[in-house]
DNA sequence: GTCTATAAATCGATAGAC
DNA sequence: GTCTATCGATTTATAGAC
């Protein structure tokens, strides 16, 4: 079913015309799916978070894996944004570095929901599955390796995006304030690059 | 209720007189809670995986939550070895140096699930209610942080714990063999620790 | 947009025969 | 140890009134 000039609506691309309703839906799924993952979270839980009935969730997402979708959306406009604007840099250096302080300043101010969402077995498969969200991703790391791909660099992007996505939601770091973990973290990460790249 | 000298039945040291059948249903259990999260894998997905009926799978452990319970233990076994190994190091420099090289040896060589397992919210709230889990996390955070706890060794040690358990799940590194990955790794790893700690 | 009511399937869990 | 058969609760999802 090919509908060439139409394709504003499973695409990234961040002017998705949500309704309120819509919005209130995606915001308590996301709280919901952080706590308890995707496959913990009911329906029922959804709408009683929101304070309706299943059938005015069913409204607005006529399944579940639409509102995986959109949740998927909003986690990935973040990134992609950063992804672009660290692209827009001169040199690749700089491009990186960039990307890396978008990517922690998105983790921290996000910490509560960024890094278990990306774990997922469910999002996993939903990131995997489509592409516009699989370019993101390649976009990503592409410019985390910085430069020709061997398996040296593969390993430090994978470490880099671990590092950022895991230690915010660690246990260790849950009394520290947003600020002065963004700021540690960014330190220590610029360790992790300063040598050898 | 203190029961003084009989602690074997729920605390972790290794010599549990498991059968054959309940070898077998955690065996299933351990691969499809790490394909599909464990809110993701119903009883049926584990007595159709070992090929019999969910009511056999019963007759071993009588709740979802116990079969959660032996799959944590087999997880956190592995761990609290690595641990206890590193303690019996004479300096703390050293300790930790041998609980990271356990730690990554452990991840790479079960890389297939132990990531995953980790950051499952079943998983965390099973870990965080049990205190004998709770105990091994504890002491392997301390010997991580490798001296007083500051935000900057809070931090240090969740980003070290992290990226191990991170870097070996992430689909950058699906393609390299384990030997690869787990020397790359503690290189990585090595550099982390060299400035600064 | 939200409701009541309901269908059909699956969930965790149990009883009792072999 | 495994089976058949079943319970009650919950799941995703739909129909139709307001």
């Amino acid at each position: 079913m090919p509908q060439p000039a139409k394709s504003t609506a499973t695409s990234l691309p961040g002017s998705v015309p949500w309704t309120p309703a819509q919005t209130r839906v995606i915001e308590a799924a996301l709280a919901l799916f952080a706590e308890h993952g995707i496959s913990g979270t009911s329906l029922q839980m959804i709408a009683d978070a929101i304070g309706v009935t299943k059938a005015a969730v069913y409204h607005q997402y006529h399944t579940k894996d639409e509102i995986v979708l959109a949740v998927a959306e909003v986690v990935l406009a973040g990134l992609e944004a950063a992804v672009t604007a660290a692209e827009s840099e001169r040199s690749r250096a700089r491009a990186r570095e960039v990307l890396i302080a978008g990517m922690i300043d998105l983790a921290v101010e996000r910490r509560r929901w960024a890094g278990i969402l990306q774990r997922d077995p469910v999002m996993l498969r939903c990131l995997a599955e489509h592409e516009p969200f699989r370019l993101v991703m390649d976009r990503l790391n592409r410019t985390l390796m910085g430069g020709p791909t061997t398996d040296r660099s593969r390993v430090r992007a994978a470490m880099i995006a671990s590092t950022i996505a895991g230690t915010v939601i660690h246990p260790l770091v849950v009394d520290l304030d947003d600020s002065g973990l963004r700021s540690l973290l960014l330190n220590e990460v610029r360790r992790l690059l300063r040598r050898g790249g």
